[in-house]
Parts: C-alpha cells; sequence; structure tokens
DNA sequence: GACAAACACGAGCGATCACTCGCATTCTTT
DNA sequence: AAAGAATGCGAGTGATCGCTCGTGTTTGTC
C-alpha cells in the first residue's frame, strides 16, 4: 500500500487520493475503530439516538479526534452505509453463480437469495438502524440507496430468467414487495431467540415460495 | 354534552373526568386541536422530528398553554395513539360481521380485513408515525400496543374458524407475518399516486391470497 | 536534533428542545 | 360588579447535541 511514494506529482487531481503527503497507518486504523464504535452504537441506539460523542467515547478518543476523519455525523452513518453494501454485495456474490440459476427450484433459488440477507443482518446488527430509514437526512439516504437498488436489481433479473412472459413493470412490482417483506420479517428474525429463528424464516420463505406459485399461474 | 351539570359530586372517582369544577368547553376543544394539530405534524415530520413547539405554532397557541392540557410530549402521542386505536377498531367493526365469516372467500376475506386498515391509513396519516416505530419511549410503546394486539387477536380469531386443524402457535406466526406485510407494503401505498394504489393493494392481497392457499395445503 | 505535519485532546460555543413560571386575560359563579 | 378559577401567553431555564478551537503530543523527514 505504500508503493507509490513520489509517483504522484505527475497526477495533481488524485495527490490528495494517492498520497496526502506523509503518514497515516495510526489514521487509518483510527478510521476503522470509529466506524466500527459507530457501528456498535448504532446498533444499540438508532440513528437518531446515537450521538457523536457516544461514538467517541465508544471508540475510546475524544469528540474532536472524531471530526479529524469525518466532516460531521452524517458521513460517519454514509461511510458506514458504503461499507455494509460493499459487504453485503459481497456476500451475495459469493453465495450466488448467476450461472447456474435455472436449474435451481423455486426454493433453493429462494434459498439463495435470502440466506445472505439473513446472514448478513444477523452479522452486523447496525446494519437495519441504516438502511432506509424514514427520519434521515437526504444526503444519508442516497448513501443508503444503491444497497437496496442493487438487491432489487439481482431480484428482477432473477424473475425476468424464471417469468420471461411477464411484463417488466410486474416484475418490479412483484421484485419490491418481495424485498419488502423480508425487510419487514427482518426485526422478528434479530430479536428472536436463536432457536426461534428457523421458523420464522421458514415462514417467510413459504409466503415468498407461495407469491411465486402464485405468480407463475396468474 | 353539557347535561350532567352538578349530578357528580355523589362519584368521587371519575369527578375529573366528568367535572373537573367548573367550565371547560373551550379547553375541550383546544384538546382536540392540539391533537390534530399533532397528528398533523407528526405526519409530516414523524416522531423524533416533532417538536411540542411546533405543534404547539400548528395550533396557534404557546408552547405555554400546550402544557394546560398535556404533561408532556409523550403523553400527547399517547392520547393520539388511544384516539387512533379506537378509531382502527371502529372501523373494523363496522367493516366486519362475525357471524357470515364462514360462508366468505378468503378473497373476500382478505378483502374484509385489509380494505378498513388501508383506508384508516389513508385517512389518518400520522397513524403510521405512530405505531409502533423502534425509537420511540417505552411508555408510548405502552399506548401503541393495544393496537397491535387488537388486529393480531382479529386474524388469528378468523385464522382459527378456517384452519381449525392447525395448531395455535402456527396461526399466531401466520397472523403475525401477515400483518408484518401489509405494514411493510403501506408506505408505498401511501406515498403513491392515487391511481398505482390498487395496482399495489393487489398484489399484496396476491400474495396473502396465495400464503392462506399455502396454508391450507400444507 | 530541528522542524513541520499528522494526530489527539477536551472545554466550550451556538443551536435546539422539552418544559416552566410569572403574569395577563377570559369566563363562571355569586 | 366582584371574586376567583380556567385559560392563555412567551421569554426563559436547564439539558443535550453537533461541532470547533486553542493547545499539546506524537511521528516522519532532513
Amino acid at each position: 500500500m505504500e508503493d507509490q511514494l513520489e509517483a504522484e506529482a505527475a497526477d495533481g487531481t488524485t495527490a490528495e487520493r494517492t498520497a496526502p503527503r506523509k503518514r497515516q497507518a495510526r489514521g487509518e486504523r483510527r478510521i476503522a475503530e470509529i466506524l466500527a464504535a459507530a457501528a456498535r452504537v448504532l446498533a444499540a441506539q438508532g440513528y437518531e439516538k446515537t450521538t457523536t460523542n457516544a461514538i467517541a467515547a465508544e471508540a475510546g478518543i475524544s469528540p474532536g479526534s472524531l471530526y479529524q476523519y469525518f466532516r460531521n455525523k452524517d458521513e460517519i452513518a454514509a461511510e458506514l452505509a458504503t461499507t455494509y453494501a460493499a459487504g453485503l454485495r459481497a456476500a451475495h456474490e459469493a453465495a450466488f453463480d448467476l450461472t447456474d440459476v435455472t436449474n435451481l427450484t423455486p426454493g433453493e433459488t429462494i434459498d439463495r437469495v435470502i440466506d445472505p440477507i439473513l446472514a448478513f443482518n444477523l452479522a452486523n446488527p447496525g446494519f437495519k438502524a441504516l438502511h432506509a430509514r424514514p427520519d434521515m437526512p437526504p444526503g444519508l439516504a442516497a448513501a443508503t440507496r444503491p444497497i437496496h437498488d442493487a438487491l432489487l436489481g439481482r431480484v428482477i433479473s432473477l424473475l425476468k430468467t424464471r417469468f420471461p412472459e411477464r411484463s417488466l413493470v410486474e416484475l418490479n412490482l412483484a421484485g419490491q414487495l418481495m424485498i419488502q417483506v423480508v425487510q419487514a420479517a427482518m426485526p422478528s428474525v434479530t430479536t428472536a431467540d436463536a432457536d426461534e429463528r428457523p421458523v420464522i424464516i421458514t415462514e417467510v420463505k413459504r409466503m415468498l415460495g407461495a407469491y411465486l406459485r402464485e405468480l407463475a399461474e396468474r
């Protein structure tokens, strides 16, 4: 990561990105610590009730130091949302092989889409506090939207290969509804005892499966 | 409404409710105005961002006058939640005749349950800002819970008559999931253009219908 | 070792919010 | 009409929050 030392002078535009001037190992670590702390506080308190002082305290630094790395509270949340988006996308791409979609049963397809989302939500409790809450500042919504759009796009393209006879508006609506259902059930899953979760998850999958069958026979 | 003048002296316990001491026509009106104003602000801003000063301004009174009638912000919200609960219950009871449940098709049953909820949500935009938001103070959650419980009880008893062979835990889970689905789709419905709404509503009902069919064949 | 940039601190500023208090006004009762 | 309770006001209080600033400490570079 330190292999470019003075090869950036030629390019003035990205100079601040590739090599600000000198050393940043400590700072880089701090940023990660702050984001981890913010995720923890966010998961416990929700966005509105999360204070920057609480994040700083959780990270073990002073409030002032926090603003050495982030312009304001929203930027911390936006950065975290971006990180989550990347993580969720990665989780999906790892569990999902686009080539063999056609020879999966509907139930298997549902599993392939739902399970990574569930696992991600269980592993990242702070995610849902950041994802499409209605009381968010518009700047943050911009960072949050790509997560939703990427997932929606994936679901729609999946529906398209499985129901080529359906119109795109129809599939769009179906995709949005299915995502809403999973999101709606998510709090129940994450707050339930670990041994209750499979029951809830099975039920959600049954509903989605039934809906897909209805879509096929329509 | 002013037919009890001095017939309350016999009952000491409910004296403050029926006749505090003297005159309250103006005050009674104010309370209604404050609640209406609070509903408007709540619908536009959400619970956390709603300030008591904004409610007072919307009601056309001073912040001080607000506290003549309510102890604090939460009490306003709680009172409003209670009002909503009564309204929703009334809407349901008007649209719902428990006697002829058995000779309705599943689709009709779904309409009977869903339509009043939809109508109520469209007519009372402030309702969803108050209903089971995760960032609410515990005191408010207490006022909000009866709404959910009443609805859940109604749905479950309905499922019980239609699926007597299913266990109660199973029906409980099914009822909760179905309610979650309707609630999850509600923002899409209320924010959509009026001509888009039927499409979304139809789709939600299709999903619920498909799920009920799956529940029957299970 | 000298210098400057990066990093860290924490008291505190300005704004906001829920709520109070002293006082003025309106209404009811006698 | 006089008393007093109900109603109304709005500046102000104390608490909290996001964020800044002056200052001090660490760390890489020469």
